[in-house]
DNA sequence: CAGTATCCTGAACGATACTG
DNA sequence: CAGTATCGTTCAGGATACTG
């Protein structure tokens, strides 16, 4: 994704957005991490999306470090790639997860939620922590920017 | 944002990105909610967006329910509107966060995290929780679709 | 099947002129 | 200043052929 605003190399969203923030590249995590594809054929047809593409948002995530290729290789055929998750990639599943929520609560599909999200037998939801690890409201977060990213801008 | 796979419209995922999926919307949201811009200069200046990119992306967002028009007036001139982000609109803060959050991780800028997040004096984080809104761990969290999801992919 | 290479199209974007 | 309208451009994506 081309970089954007002139702080673009400077905030961390536009960082995160310039690996992630092609049409298709969150939708490749989904197949990934969510329903565990891990085959470019299998991700193509979930998906239909044209190998071209596929090729080049694997590949871009790839080089961020999101997600690795392992060689396998069946019976008779020559070697191939899966893809898996980095511990980083894994990390991502965050972002899936609040864009799920948001339109769980507030777009909601025709006939009610689709996948839904659980810890055990509980829902999950996604929140704002402390360093304790417990949720907060929204209306508590605050976001401060350094001397030096103020002047940049 | 086109809409993409077969499942489009009933992942929540892929919901949401219609509505914030393009190149500026999340910038735009930022600055919005973030950095409390509101007018339709303080947004284009500080992004340097071309100003008919930026009126379109405000009009999907307004139409959306992200955000809203107010009316003001200021001595002199004519009437205009500012932007401000409605109760939905505000729930996205936890995407933005998200996303920041994953750069600082993984991806942080040279110089170091430039903006960060607060509750009272103590770090923030995004995170998973339960029902009495306890962090958990991410390996816990388990993504269910429901059987007419799956029917339909 | 798992990709890569080519070519083409279109939509998002950029620049800019224009209006109240 | 706050937008809207127009036009040109560029790049992501679509279709498809091709290779091992």
């Amino acid at each position: 994704m081309k970089s954007g605003s002139p702080i673009a190399d400077l905030c961390s969203i536009e960082r995160t957005l310039q690996i992630v923030g092609e049409r298709w590249s969150l939708l490749v995590l989904r197949e990934v991490l969510l329903y565990g594809h891990s085959k470019f054929g299998d991700i193509e047809r979930s998906l239909t999306i044209a190998p071209n593409v596929l090729s080049e948002r694997l590949a871009t995530m790839v080089d961020a470090g999101v997600l690795e290729k392992h060689e396998y290789r069946e019976a008779g055929s020559r070697a191939r790639f899966s893809y898996h998750p980095t511990d980083a990639g894994r990390d991502l599943i965050i972002v899936l997860a609040a864009l799920q929520q948001w339109g769980d609560d507030h777009n909601a599909p025709e006939g009610g939620v689709t996948v839904t999200r659980s810890l055990g037998d509980s829902p999950a939801r996604v929140a704002i922590v402390d360093s304790s690890r417990r949720a907060h409201d929204l209306d508590d977060l605050r976001f401060s920017p350094t001397a030096a990213y103020v002047r940049a801008r």
